[in-house]
RNA sequence: GAGCCCGUAACUCAGCUGGUAGAGUAGCGGACUUUUAAUCCGCGAGUCGAAGGUUCGAAUCCUUCCGGGCUCACCA
């Protein structure tokens, strides 16, 4: 039995419980039994009550409070569904197995069985008649404990450190359930999502994340290697290119729900690994796409809320449409700013004026960009679409309709936050050949996230792609905003830290070094002795 | 990458201008047959993020490092 190297390391804590653990093989109890008796949702039984008072029920779950009362026990139980009292008395069980439960701790999982009734001070609760362990818990969980105040609910205790709440994510979510909220929440926006997308014909498609050349976004790429190929991969940073050569191949509409690497920093709204959505829809431009974007917003609104309206950080906006749409040079100018010519000098020497760094080998639109995100995205509270960016920033849109500087295309922007970003997709393959040509001028310039040339891209497109609209969204974001969660971290379950040094010392203890080692060793060596082995 | 802040028991935190640690919850022991932050009595629990330095003496002061948070920058 490793538990001894386990304890002195883990605390008196997790001693109690190993002793615990025993104590329940003792008395005959198994601790880790590989089956549960049936149980009803502790919610269906509370609000069920009416119906079912008196009846013999059962219930599982989480022991998350205990009050032991002598020959008496008040504990509760939470299952998915919610909490539910359960009341043990010594004289219901008989003293052999009232006694098993000196060996229950915070955060085991029960199953109990018996009589739902109503508590003096009026609260439902099963009397119970049996109980089973059906497992142990052997660390302790930062249950927190709740009063009412004046109607009002106080938490007692949790866990607040960001850190731990993010790295051992389980027990963030154990702990709190409105933690687990969200992620339903997560769930169900992206149920919706899907069901919108699926309603007016489009195909869920999945397309490459190992890529032999990254595309479709302005960003530095994950790289990775492999080896039977002995190629260079990158994880893809966007999937647009490959859904656009659908459109090539006559999908008409398609998206996809993908995970997108992009090997940049990590704030508030940026995770190395991110979920965008992206859909395409042939014979569609980006006005169309704006309208599509806008039912489907106040569509996931309305499924999550209940309304149109949106709370985030303390602001409230409607998302009811038709949302305002205001041109980037518009923007600008009703800021202030007045933008005669997309060029290089005079832009330069504006975005000076205003007090802002110009990097070295940025182009015009560029720095058209940098003014912009200065003076005008602050103070987009939105919802609002931001249209017609400068061809340069946008090598993938489809040169503006009356304006040749510029590309059909918009911004989404809600608090202030961009969440969608859409085309009309540039289907002409002369045309996109000379925009990547210049992406890799600027790379050559020094500019990292540069798109590179692909030419397999161009080919598709010289097949023929219909007139496409496109859009990519990002879910992380949009589920922050109908969360109320402030940062993305909060919306990913597992969302990306630096490594912990090394291992708890109280698991390295627990394995055992050798063992470890062995294991690793034995991995390492797995595929030479595959080769050369039994077989 | 820069600035500010944080890291003390399982959890939440206190520890002033240096004298090697405290509270509540959780845990352990005891009392208690309708409690609900149950209550009452008692007890234990900590490489004070890490390493150096200053000092007779460091959780406290200094330096570096590690990890995190916020803001900014970067990032459509």
């Amino acid at each position: 039995m490793p538990l001894s190297n386990t304890q002195a390391p883990a605390g008196d804590q997790v001693r109690a419980r190993l002793a615990k653990l025993e104590g329940l093989r003792r008395s005959g109890e198994e601790p880790y039994p590989h089956v549960s008796p049936p149980a009803a949702p502790a919610r269906a039984l509370v609000e069920g009550f009416g119906d079912l008072e008196g009846s013999e029920q059962a219930v599982r779950g989480r022991v998350v409070a205990f009050r032991g009362h002598g020959r008496t026990t008040f504990l509760h139980l939470e299952d998915g569904s919610g909490r539910i009292q359960v009341y043990l008395r010594q004289a219901d069980l008989g003293a052999e197995r009232y006694a098993v439960l000196q060996y229950l701790d915070l955060g085991d999982f029960l199953w109990a069985g018996g009589t739902l009734f109503r508590t003096r001070s009026g609260e439902i609760t099963v009397q119970a008649r049996e109980f089973r362990v059906l497992a142990k818990a052997l660390r302790p969980l930062p249950l927190a404990k709740e009063e009412v105040v004046g109607g009002a609910r106080v938490v007692h205790g949790g866990l607040g450190d960001r850190e731990v709440r993010y790295r051992r994510r389980y027990v963030d979510l154990a702990v709190h359930a409105e933690v687990r909220e969200v992620f339903r929440t997560r769930a169900r926006v992206l149920a919706y999502l899907r069901r919108f997308l699926d309603g007016r014909d489009f195909l869920e498609v999945e397309t490459p994340v190992l890529q032999p050349l990254y595309g479709g976004a302005a960003a530095r790429p994950f790289t990775t290697h492999h080896h039977a190929l002995d190629t260079t991969l990158y994880l893809r940073i966007a999937d647009e290119l490959y859904l656009k050569r659908l459109l090539v191949g006559g999908l008409e509409r398609v998206y996809e729900i993908a995970k997108d690497f992009r090997n940049e920093g990590i704030d508030r709204t940026h995770n190395p690994e991110f979920t965008m959505l992206e859909f395409y829809q042939a014979y569609a431009d980006y006005q169309d796409m704006m309208s599509l974007v806008e039912e489907m917003v106040v569509g996931v609104v309305r499924e999550i809320t209940g309304g149109t309206e949106l709370t985030w950080r303390g602001e409230t906006v409607d998302v009811s449409p038709p949302w305002r749409r205001v041109s980037m040079l518009e923007a600008l100018a009703t800021a202030g700013v007045h933008v005669a010519e997309i060029e290089r000098t005079p832009l330069e020497a504006c975005a000076r004026e205003l007090g802002l760094d110009v990097p070295t080998g940025a182009g015009a639109g560029k720095i058209l960009d940098e003014i912009f995100k200065d003076r005008v995205e602050p103070a987009l509270r939105g919802p609002v679409f931001v249209t017609d960016h400068p061809r340069e920033l946008s090598p993938l849109a489809k040169a503006h309709r009356t304006d040749q500087r510029l590309t059909e295309r918009f911004e989404a922007f809600l608090f202030g936050i961009e969440f969608a970003n859409a085309f009309s997709e540039l289907n002409d393959p002369l045309d996109q050949r000379r925009r990547f040509e210049a992406q890799r001028e600027l790379g050559a310039r020094g500019d990292a996230e540069a798109h590179a040339l692909d030419e397999d891209y161009l080919r598709a497109l010289e097949y023929g792609m219909p007139p496409t609209g496109g859009v990519g969204m990002g879910v992380d974001r949009l589920v922050m905003l109908l969360t109320g969660s402030p940062s993305i971290r909060d919306v990913i379950l597992f969302p990306q830290m630096r490594p912990e040094e090394g291992r708890l010392p109280d698991e390295d203890d627990a394995t055992g070094e050798g063992e470890g080692r062995d294991r690793q060793t034995r991995r390492e060596g797995d595929p030479a002795g595959s080769e050369g082995g039994a077989c």
